[in-house]
DNA sequence: CAGATTAGATTACGGATATAATCTAAACAC
DNA sequence: GTGTTTAGATTATATCCGTAATCTAATCTG
């Protein structure tokens, strides 16, 4: 196939990259390119049009995660319009449901990607995308009195483990323990 | 070079679980066969005389890491004879310590290697080992009231992600913030 | 000690990988 | 409408991967 109008090709690299943050979130940041392309229905060769290397899109593909993620955050507090506690609850509710357990590709990149991105090199952007991510999303769970650093431990780690001791009855128990843990006090 | 003596050879076996359970946490479990056996000090041609393929030595390496934490529980129980809040407390001081934070090769199999198992493929031994790790890892925190499944997502999910926000002045404020409310309560 | 066995080294192989060059046909600029 | 530009397809290349065959020398067995 030959060329493509701009408006269709700025498109396909917008699904590039989508696909990307999903994928990499569901299968780790090692998915060849070439499996990513045809996910996104395209062939491998047209990557190189794109993206300078695979290292540039891993943070791209962070930073589009981390930002559909501060969007979820935001339209969550607009729902529960100023109602803090509840717009928090009604996060939580979801976050340590088994929908959300079984499509990290569709989930919280902070669970998704956490080991990913602790191995990746030390200076990249998409460590500092990382961290500020996690910085927003503990502000977004601090309550009045404390910040929301330990709640977000709490919530993260049991998606995390539920997701590892998927298969075992420890991983709803874990769903479960969490969830209630942290909706007992504000 | 030839032959090796039967010592010897169990000897070279035992390291090279012992590197792979090390390299696995450091790196993941996509590390290559020739950058493990080079680490173990062999060539990767004597890694089939071993094991009948990569998989069988993950799931070594993986009950390996955690027969060694299972180790490390039990005489840390056994130093503190029958105080179990004191020995809890102790190993919460090291969990969360910046050491062990830098550390991951020598650490916690169940925060190193939750992502790869998770994704790991359904019926895996090495999954078996890790729920199992995990119960027997809540079990060890629970207190006189309540099981030790939320403590453990605190502990947990504190080490993980200041692991990755290393670099970030974040990472430190993690580590502090889930000691002190691991802390407090018993 | 002689012969069989085998741990490890060397080399080989088929497949996957990131990246790049070339080809092609459609979109743009004039 | 003609010519240039370019997105994507195809093909190429060099490297790395898991796995296996072959080679080699030392350990075992008797």
């Amino acid at each position: 196939m030959g060329r493509v109008s701009q408006a269709q090709a700025e498109e396909n690299r917008r699904r590039v990259v989508d696909t990307a943050s999903r994928l990499f979130r569901e299968q780790g940041m090692q998915v060849s390119v070439a499996d990513l392309m045809t996910a996104a229905g395209l062939t491998h060769g047209a990557f190189y049009k794109q993206f300078a290397s695979k290292e540039a899109l891993v943070d791209e593909a962070t930073a589009h995660a981390f930002a559909e993620l501060a969007q979820r955050h935001s339209t969550g507090l607009e729902r529960y319009d100023g109602q803090r506690a509840a717009a928090q609850q009604a996060l939580i509710d979801t976050y340590l449901s088994v929908e959300h357990r079984d499509d990290p590709a569709d989930g919280c990149p902070v669970a998704a990607l956490a080991t990913d991105i602790a191995r990746e090199g030390g200076g990249r952007e998409a460590r500092r995308v990382y961290a500020e991510g996690v910085a927003d999303f503990a502000d977004f769970l601090a309550g009045d009195d404390q910040d929301g650093i330990v709640r977000l431990c709490t919530l993260f780690g049991a998606l995390v483990l539920s997701r590892a001791t998927k298969g075992s009855p420890l991983s709803g128990e874990i769903l479960a323990a969490a969830h209630a843990a942290l909706t007992e006090a504000g």
